[in-house]
DNA sequence: TATTGTTATACTCTATAACTATA
DNA sequence: TATAGTTATAGAGTATAACAATA
């Protein structure tokens, strides 16, 4: 089922789950993974994909485990993200200078260009989803999910 | 991964990936679901699983496809909740009288003494995960959320 | 023909355990 | 011994397709 066929005013049958911040979050999350989804669908990225250069172009060249870390997933996990992510030749791994076991990832010219491309498309779908809120109210929900978020 | 290990200051590196509403919804739900889930087990309940409750306790008695569409799952998905349910002596199903094709789904007593007590175990999760909130900004928060997820 | 519940199946995202190569 | 990357595997959560019973 899409996460839009299901939803109703918050005052009928059911009100009491639609009204939970459990519910809200996932729901919310769902539908911005949508407009997400569609935006980047061009570029040939998934929104997780996106996160993924995102994080390696900030700050210092990385190794797999600290573009995991930064990500918020597991080393496992990255493998197979940078495995897609190598395949269309937007990242590239070569072996740490002064430490073998480290691969350092780093973004392609190309990686870079669809990165910034990829980027505009899907902040285009953040303002999208949040059109219904006034420009102070969707600073504001920024602001508290980073609180809630950030230790 | 737990979702707590990979935070950080949203200054550092990694912050392009950090502060984007995609990451902060998808984190959020992470780490209030934790905090429910452990809320919840006590109880021998998921998280999901309160919700379906929650769906049925709230208006009519519902078939199953009903409920499916309260909660947003599809309706293959509420057999097995329900299975669980069922199994634990939470609802019961029910034939519909007059349409026998569906089930008519129900709480127990059991299931409503539950549903009560789960929920104010997991208000409480919600209430210590919006601890670093303002009152005010919690509910801005939850009213913005609802002005997203409804449409 | 259409709908409800069900089953089988598959796909995504994720983590744990174990392997390897390096340190 | 410990760490980085990898692989195999398993477990949620989800949906699609197809079936039986019923409308």
């Amino acid at each position: 089922m899409s996460s839009r066929d299901d939803l109703r005013l918050a005052s009928g049958p059911g009100a009491e789950v639609t009204s939970r911040l459990g519910y809200l979050l996932k729901h919310a999350q769902l539908q911005l993974g949508e407009l997400t989804s569609a935006a980047l669908a061009p570029y040939g990225l998934s929104g997780r994909e996106l996160a993924v250069l995102l994080s390696l172009a900030g700050g210092e060249p990385a190794s797999q485990q600290e573009a995991a870390q930064r990500l918020g997933v597991d080393r496992t996990t990255m493998v197979a993200l940078l495995d897609a992510l190598e395949a269309k030749g937007l990242v590239t791994r070569h072996p740490h200078a002064g430490d073998r076991r480290r691969n350092v990832v780093e973004l392609t010219p190309a990686g870079q260009q669809t990165m910034r491309a990829a980027t505009e498309a899907s902040d285009d779908a953040e303002r999208r989803f949040l059109a219904p809120l006034t420009g102070q109210a969707a600073g504001q929900l920024r602001a508290a999910l980073q609180l809630l978020v950030t230790p």
